[in-house]
DNA sequence: ATTTTAGTTCCAAATATTGAAACCGTGTTT
DNA sequence: AAACACGGTTTCAATATTTGGAACTAAAAT
């Protein structure tokens, strides 16, 4: 029953390709239109122009008329304050993240693992705002923030090698990890720590201290982080670093006294 | 070009039916099993099946093991952010909603009407800061809530006629009006008055003013309320009447600048 | 006026979808 | 313990849908 399998493509047909054009649209990141999408999609005109049209009357999609745009639709917000409520660690952690931002008076972020990327499903405010971005269904690189190593760490080797293979490792900073070989080692430190630096790794002059959050069976269930954007940072994240494994841990004995979120198959 | 169409049905083809799988899902507000989700979607067992495998294989679901059970996934969030930046009022009309939060210390609510139904898109509360999906992405009935009020009364009369149609008119409390010819009779008033009340129609002890931002074409892209708990809230919120009123024309003004949402076709 | 670019429609061939029925575990009743 | 019911999964031939090359139209650029 090893996964011998002779059959690597899963293409899921008709509702797979469509829903691949969704991600190519919400990627842009602004309203497109149909000749910037057709080069990205690998579809033929007609085909992607059919697709389009079902989204859209499904309200997956918006249509500017004016523009002749497409972005995101509304049903989206809508299917993922379902999405949020129960998948993700959120409505869980949310008692203790507010307990941690009281104790530290520091910006916190709660992610998941998400494709190989790092979704973060909710955030406290500093008191001191800290010029960052991040909000709840905002994804970011795994592979050069605390939260995403934290993650990688404990993975599994098989759903790590899947994971390492979509990292692009582009240089963010002079610090960034840029290669397999070298981010490996710091899973290994970080396994012996027991928890993730980020270290100027991804913002320059920003870092992080970040904890992994796991299952009673070691399964990875997400991560939660602290962030500075002080000088000394360091020297004073290091200061929390019982606090946040303590509420790691807390929110881990939460979460499986609930339900085990179901972590995406490595396909 | 009145919809005299002889062909009422727009199935969308097996997208369409797999997502509506999707929403059926979502409603139920917690994971479901495969056999509570049969009799309510109206397919082959088969069918269903495959549908839920290949929602689950795309991350639109994620499937748990254990429970076996369903439950909306985390790709919806990733989709969801940029629908919500792009195709929502929420990241434009922010800056509004902060100085009237700060003026008028109530509770803020900002909504977008998405098939016949309220949907929030974003929120401020009386004491803690911004939360993200945990508001934003909710839905109400439009037609017991000011915000929803609000925004039906400057319909244009087919998608109003589309909007009534949906709405449940259930009883929510003694005040609800329960009827089109009722609530047409208020919408007339809230014309002529500019804003919208909720007095008690939708949760007992709770009441709103709420004002409609609208284009500059007229044209309906959202509505604004504060909220009060108070026994003499109605007194109070009148003296925010007028300070409502500029907020979203405010919000109107900077939303024409940058761009039109498109509504939602009446399909 | 002509050409290019962008978007839309056609339609026969190719393919994926469909769903009744059979099947398989697992737990429950007799 | 055998028989049964329940929930879920797989099969497979009939069928309906999707597919995409190409032709077409509208609008913009030359």
């Amino acid at each position: 029953m090893n996964d011998a399998t002779p059959k690597p493509e899963k293409s899921d047909g008709t509702v797979g390709r469509t829903l691949a054009v969704l991600d190519r649209v919400a990627e842009f990141g602004r309203p497109v239109r149909f000749a910037e999408l057709l080069p990205v999609c690998d579809l033929p005109k007609a085909t992607l122009y059919r697709f389009l049209q079902t989204l859209t009357n499904q309200g997956m999609l918006a249509f500017d008329e004016d523009r002749q745009t497409y972005r995101p639709g509304l049903r989206l917000v809508r299917l993922a304050h379902a999405a949020w409520a129960q998948s993700s660690l959120a409505p869980i952690a949310a008692p203790f993240l507010d307990q941690l931002s009281k104790e530290t008076g520091q910006t916190l972020h709660l992610a998941q693992l998400d494709q190989g990327m790092v979704l973060y499903v909710d955030k406290r405010n500093a008191s001191h705002p800290v010029e960052m971005f991040s909000q709840s269904g905002k994804v970011g690189p795994a592979y050069c923030t605390g939260v995403g190593k934290a993650m990688l760490a404990y993975l599994p080797e098989d759903a790590l090698q899947n994971a390492l293979t979509r990292q692009s490792f582009h240089r963010f900073t002079e610090h960034t990890l840029t290669d397999a070989t070298s981010l490996r080692a710091e899973l290994e430190n970080i396994r012996k720590r027991g928890f993730a630096w980020d270290d100027e790794e991804h913002e320059p002059g920003i870092r992080c201290i970040a904890a992994p959050i796991l299952s009673p069976q070691g399964r990875v269930l997400g991560a939660l982080s602290i962030t500075s954007g002080q000088p000394d940072g360091q020297k004073q994240l290091e200061t929390y670093a019982p606090l946040i494994l303590e509420t790691a841990e807390k929110i881990a004995k939460a979460a499986s006294d609930w339900r085990f979120p179901e972590q995406k198959r490595a396909d």
